[in-house]
DNA sequence: TCTTTGATGACTGTCGACAATAGTTATTTA
DNA sequence: TAAATAACTATTGTCGACAGTCATCAAAGA
């Protein structure tokens, strides 16, 4: 793989770790499928690639072991993590969960901003949904369930929340061969889910957020019995 | 504070990680409260004091920053999590959320070998409870809790529930001052739950289990209010 | 042929030293 | 005196080197 060399180095101004910029460098291969499930990553060669030395490294990857993004096993290596069919379903299970309790929350406070940025969201969704392009829409599927669980104003359910926005996006773009097919039914579900929380009506949103969920996960597990995960 | 000199050393049989065992250590610090909301953890000084270099001691502390125990501020310095009110209020409403999901799970499947090791611990919990060794019951608690979060066999569910307990047995040792008071009280709780759950009763455990995990809260947070945080 | 043993190479784990940064105190300057 | 600036100190961030561990494969023995 190519992360390109020294990338990190551009625009380096403020200082800020080389262990962040290593792990967003990461989670960008990973988010862009530049990396693969069960892949090694070798710690020298990416310093090499990155110019610099492994000790960031070796943080950088502590750090996303802890997200569950890739997983260390002692003097043996890092590997790029790797669900089975269950563990990408139980990913959307406990979405499911997690944004029910987050838009109830929502609807009990802080609807007014959360519904303004959704709809600027949705807008640049259909913008998007023209072109076809599924990584910005999954890009944009994610900042708008983010923007959902940030709206609940609840620290501890966005921390355990985060981890999951990233391997959801991982998976998808690895799996998924032909989320444009269905761009346009996951854009009405969310100009649905948007309405019903305008309209106040807490159970029917709960209901629409849950399905919407569970309904992706589903569109994109059979993908993957399709083609193999 | 004295983590002991040296003391990872001891039982070095099997290729543990110093960074582990370092871990390890801080948590355990935590857990018996001999780390307090706050207080900064200086690197030379903890490895200093285990008699080993820095390295490890870093990854240890990004580990724990990921699970949320420690607080790492880039070119400034470590500082154990300092939850204020609403944050520990926090832990239990998610908690609540996450063992809802758990105890359904367990009620589908699971739930044969999830109420014998309930029993065990349970009956651990009355000897504990005549003594009034609040840590031991915290432990148990913890346990009892874990018990049914792995009887639902979800990967995810469990990462994510993971960091909470840790979180809500430092505070609990933290900030609560009578904790054997309510002994008996914690303990019936579980009894209940555990019968509701032999009957297969789930809409009631999950009540049950819910206003258990709440009151808990309540419980706890009560004591801030008289004592303070 | 099959297993065991022992070298080899590649990689991870740990270390001590140095560089970069933030906070504090001392010094200058108006 | 008070503000700005310049050392100084404590601590974190990064580096290169070395030690420890694992996997592989060849040689030896059954």
């Amino acid at each position: 793989m190519d992360y390109g060399a020294n990338s990190v180095w551009k625009e380096l101004g403020r200082p800020k770790s080389l262990r962040q910029q290593v792990a967003d460098q990461i989670i960008n291969a990973l988010a862009l499928g530049h990396l693969k499930p069960g892949q090694r990553i070798v710690e020298l060669e990416l310093a090499q690639n990155l110019g610099i030395s492994r000790a960031p490294i070796r943080e950088a990857l502590i750090q996303l072991e802890q997200e569950g993004l890739v997983h260390v096993v002692p003097y043996k290596g890092t590997y790029v993590m790797d669900l089975n069919y269950t563990g990408v379903w139980e990913l959307y299970t406990l979405r499911a969960v997690l944004e029910e309790f987050a838009i109830r929350r929502v609807m009990e406070s802080n609807i007014r901003d959360t519904i303004t940025s959704l709809w600027d969201i949705y807008d640049k969704m259909i913008e998007v949904c023209n072109t076809g392009n599924k990584l910005q829409m999954a890009e944009l599927d994610s900042k708008f369930h983010e923007i959902i669980v940030r709206g609940a104003d609840h620290e501890q359910l966005y921390r355990a929340w985060y981890p999951l926005k990233y391997k959801y996006m991982f998976y998808t773009i690895t799996i998924d061969k032909n989320y444009s097919s269905s761009l346009e039914i996951v854009v009405k579900m969310h100009e649905k889910l948007i309405e019903t929380m305008e309209n106040g009506e807490v159970e029917k949103a709960v209901e629409e957020i849950k399905s919407h969920i569970i309904e992706t996960g589903k569109l994109l597990l059979s993908q993957v019995a399709d083609h193999g995960i």
